[in-house]
DNA sequence: CTGAAAGCGCTAACAT
DNA sequence: ATGTTAGCGCTTTCAG
């Protein structure tokens, strides 16, 4: 078949200058070309299934390609071609079943288009995920930020370097980032409201990280219904997001006199669950406690946490879908609020007599 | 400072041809170049840090970067130095909090390294796992593969395509490729004993996908004891690794007439566990149940889970040990495989009179 | 210390 | 239908 090597296509002396080769006997879409005895084009038509070559060069080409072990570069075709084929999402805590949800939604939503994904998590740091935000977007063609800790004004001056962007559980009012959000005004309401028909009337807010602004959102709207009802009597404790933060607070709680707590989310409940019990609480018979995401071990818990769902695997390929719109520069669609869908499970029961 | 645009690097015109530019106005290494007027070469070295440059010129040229708000393109750079400073990471399963484990000991060990990671999903298909690991080999210096689910004779086809890589609870004899794996064999002697201990004698084992190695290293082992110890007697359930089928095993369980059960792992056990107190079962009370792996939530259950505990980020972070040695061609470490700790909680309890 | 130029591997407009 | 060539944006050797 004529497989033989050559370097027609190369007029000047290869000197071994410039960029480094990994492999000096990697296979090239050169000596491919030259293996076969066509141009490095012919080669490229080929490698991308057009069809306007002759079925016999065709051939030949594929038969150079296979016993030369060739695989095209993806970075040389990538920077021809302007883009990487790949996005980015950047997440405050990996070990966040909520945010693993997203990232499967929209690791799937991108597969099913040909992109692959990128993770990089932040730590909960409003610097470094700046940083890695810049960086995360350069190396692919469009980046998702979920629940950001970035302080606003930093956001709003970065979001035009880091388009196509879009925001998960955060906007950038007065701009055109696409946003997908959760009410969580809407989830606290239904909340409260569950906990005070069963009688509760001293809560205890578990919050999260200051740096959520779902957290300041749960929180502002827990204020305004305690300042509402009459009777009703909040605290507030400093928690976190984790487990062992809920666990941790499970004394403090205790000692708040509340009889229902709202934990910031479902691990936090779940901790809080787990420290509460190790103290020999009841639950929901002493104290009743809610959660917040629905993450799949909520239901499985016993008992079972009541808690507020949210469609944590929607966001993730909603969240391609507009990031899939802004790159090919069709308009991408609406913002989205979703509405959380209390589930009333088994942590929560009427206030003890 | 003489921040004017020039074009003295391009020597014939720009006709656009070629590869597509994204933003034409997009800021290159030559148009601060022009913009500082000093070459490529010295933006370049500028820009990496190079101390050989006069102090004057290297403002000049960081003047300019500034003003024309120059991001070095790191698609050119990696294509320029023939590293992309990104692994990848293939897992069967993203849901499996066990996977995130690691993806987070690899993840952070990478970044503090400077390495991004570009992770991908199986979702249990041997098929698709192969090519998401050429791909993602391709995309990326070096690749991880976790609890692959490729068949071996496919795996050993591959592997050469695929260095550097490390493999995790997998291995390929005979070859050079490190692989960090956890002995399933002695965990489950340790469960298999404790639960002896407590005389438990019929055991139900819940298995999980039939191309989990570590599936078959427990079914082996479980086999070998049964066959050694009169009286123990094994029944194996088909089951799978998520909480859905071992919630739906729960009924099946029960006919099977065991008094404990052995789940495949934490998620499998966790949804047994579930399903067993829907069908109003006592655990330990009634039935024993240890599950594998020691996911966070194992923990905080109710009763708070009897399983294996195995290091997770520390598979992870070793992978990045091992992968990082590869990649800058020193001797990798010395192949390891973990032991699991039996981690005896409130699952299991005496075998009922 | 700086610049010129070759090179990384691929794509695509243009010409034949 | 195929080849020629310019170009993607950066790095690095070599010469001065």
């Amino acid at each position: 078949m004529g497989l033989e090597m050559g370097d027609t296509h190369r007029s000047k002396p290869r000197s071994r200058r410039g960029g480094v080769r990994r492999d000096p006997a990697a296979a090239t879409i050169s000596r491919v070309a030259d293996a076969a005895g066509v141009s490095r084009a012919t080669v490229s038509r080929v490698m991308n299934g057009s069809t306007t070559v002759a079925p016999e060069l065709a051939a030949r080409v594929r038969a150079a390609a296979e016993a030369l072990n060739y695989e095209p570069s993806l970075l040389a075709r990538s920077l021809a071609l302007g883009r990487t084929s790949t996005v980015s999402l950047i997440v405050p805590d990996l070990a966040n079943p909520m945010f693993q949800d997203i990232l499967r939604g929209l690791s799937t939503a991108a597969g099913a288009h040909g992109h692959r994904l990128m993770v990089a998590e932040s730590n909960e740091n409003a610097e470094a995920e700046q940083i890695l935000a810049v960086e995360a977007r350069r190396r692919s063609d469009g980046l998702v930020l979920a629940s950001s800790r970035i302080p606003e004004p930093q956001l709003r001056a970065l979001h035009e370097r880091l388009a196509p962007l879009v925001l998960l559980n955060r906007e950038i009012p007065g701009t055109a980032v696409p946003s997908l959000s959760v009410d969580y005004h809407a989830g606290i309401r239904a909340i409260v409201a569950h906990l005070l028909g069963y009688g509760h009337r001293r809560l205890v807010y578990l919050a999260g990280p200051p740096a959520s602004t779902s957290n300041t959102d749960r929180l502002v709207t827990l204020r305004a219904e305690a300042a509402g009802s009459p009777g009703f009597h909040l605290t507030e404790l400093d928690c976190g997001s984790t487990f062992e933060t809920g666990h941790a607070a499970a004394r403090a709680v205790l000692a708040t006199g509340a009889t229902a707590v709202v934990a910031f989310n479902d691990m936090v409940a779940f901790g809080a669950l787990s420290g509460l019990h190790e103290l020999g609480v009841s639950v929901p018979g002493q104290l009743s406690i809610t959660g917040f995401d629905d993450i799949p071990f909520a239901r499985y818990t016993t008992p079972p946490l009541t808690t507020a769902s949210i469609p944590k695997n929607e966001l993730g390929r909603q969240a391609w879908e507009r990031l899939w719109a802004l790159m090919s520069g069709a308009p991408p669609g609406y913002d989205a609020r979703f509405q959380p869908r209390l589930l009333v499970r088994d942590t929560t029961g009427p206030v003890r007599a």
